[in-house]
DNA sequence: TCCACTCCCCTAACGACGTTAGGCAGTCCC
DNA sequence: GGGACTGCCTAACGTCGTTAGGGGAGTGGA
């Protein structure tokens, strides 16, 4: 399996391809993808990638999972015991959200492949450590990962879409957002009297403390789940 | 703006094209569709579409509305007061997913361009009315629809992907979930303890189970919201 | 009644795309 | 040294999104 050294270029792999998928999703935008694209990333023709790849669709599937590396641990002192599972898991969740809005271009196209792949598991490993230290059973701690990052992606998936179509259009993501405003407000208030009056709170800027509203309530609600002495 | 009955075809509409998309995507699966499928499947050549609709993009973001076509309003008795709201909006949620996953195929496709369009709007005025109405502040109404819906929409796409490729491969949605049960209990037990001890637990069948937990949880940590005087 | 005008669709074509077939250098094993 | 394998290549296929330009059917004014 000894790389072929002396033509220079080290034989490519599988993480090569993902990487550089992941690469052009980010540098160019969703759309900006494709397999001649991909093959020039990485120093190569297009009908090259196929001696990796079976076709573009594994290739996808291949960066999906390629975009959790890089997601660091939460600092340890994990595995808390007593109420500390609650800051270790509120970290974990910022964590994520802030490593997934980091490739939110990646995160729109891949969105439709999202599937726990080889990658995702250690994430969800010390999650799961977390919760079982903090005293939830087995089912439980399983349903409260599950939870957590289904909830965690499809927040992301929410900031991603008007993020990156801001981003396309060259508009800075207050002007996004202030729009989007508008166009609630704006909207006839004898059909839709709360979106009209909300139309602040829905679409303002504020994508940390919703985040933190929503992380809070999770919480809470877990952490009735084990005072109650769960399952 | 009278429609050109005499050919025997009333004109189309966006609309039109929203729905011969959706259908497509569900009937076809993703990746079973293009600009010439849907111009056929509304009796019609490619380059015709290019007068309703700017490009595909456009397009797909007409189907990712239409999607929300056809949710149903939880039945009256909604807008209650006291603790009726856990029971509407616990309802509601239900409806969502459901809605949404009889088109897990389109929503592969569409996940990442959710975005409040017009046809959203009315669930979510529903949903608002019914949190405002138990008693939440405008703000926490807000942040709490937002959370809910981020949510179930998160959960269903974890869903739809496993869903749609066992539809691919034919196989039935419980061998893909044993099949996944089965490459997590094959991990090596020293660096995924917990994954593979909880394997039946995360990949199980058990959705239906799963969403009734999260939901709770989440109902749960709103209440506690609401008792202690939000905002 | 005729004529301009708009609406909505058509045919034809362009370049880019995903994918396959077949070939050809290097490298490894005997 | 010879065969087999690996990892790339060139060439080509059919399909795709999209544009240019044309035309017929309905509408409103003279």
């Amino acid at each position: 399996m000894a790389t072929r050294q002396k033509t220079g270029r080290p034989t490519l792999t599988r993480e090569d391809l993902a990487d550089a998928t992941l690469r052009l999703l980010e540098r160019e935008g969703p759309g900006g993808l494709s397999m001649r694209k991909v093959a020039a990333e990485v120093g190569v023709q297009a009908a090259s990638l196929y001696w990796h790849v079976q076709n573009k669709e594994e290739l996808l599937d291949l960066a999906s999972d390629a975009l959790w590396e890089g997601l660091e641990p939460e600092p340890p002192g994990a595995v808390a015991a007593g109420d500390d599972w609650r800051a270790t898991v509120a970290e974990a969740s910022r964590r994520l959200r802030a490593h997934l809005l980091a490739h939110h271009s990646a995160v729109r196209v891949l969105a439709g492949r999202f599937a726990p792949g080889p990658r995702a598991l250690a994430p969800m490993e010390r999650l799961l450590a977390t919760l079982r230290g903090a005293g939830f059973s087995g089912p439980d701690a399983a349903n409260a990962a599950y939870t957590l990052s289904t909830w965690v992606q499809g927040f992301v998936i929410h900031e991603a879409v008007p993020m990156s179509a801001a981003e396309e259009r060259g508009a800075t993501p207050e002007q996004a957002s202030e729009e989007a405003r508008q166009r609630l407000a704006a909207l006839p208030a004898d059909r839709y009297p709360h979106l009209v009056e909300l139309a602040g709170e829905i679409s303002g800027p504020g994508m940390d403390t919703r985040f933190e509203f929503g992380l809070a309530r999770l919480l809470d609600g877990l952490e009735r789940l084990r005072g109650t002495g769960g399952d």
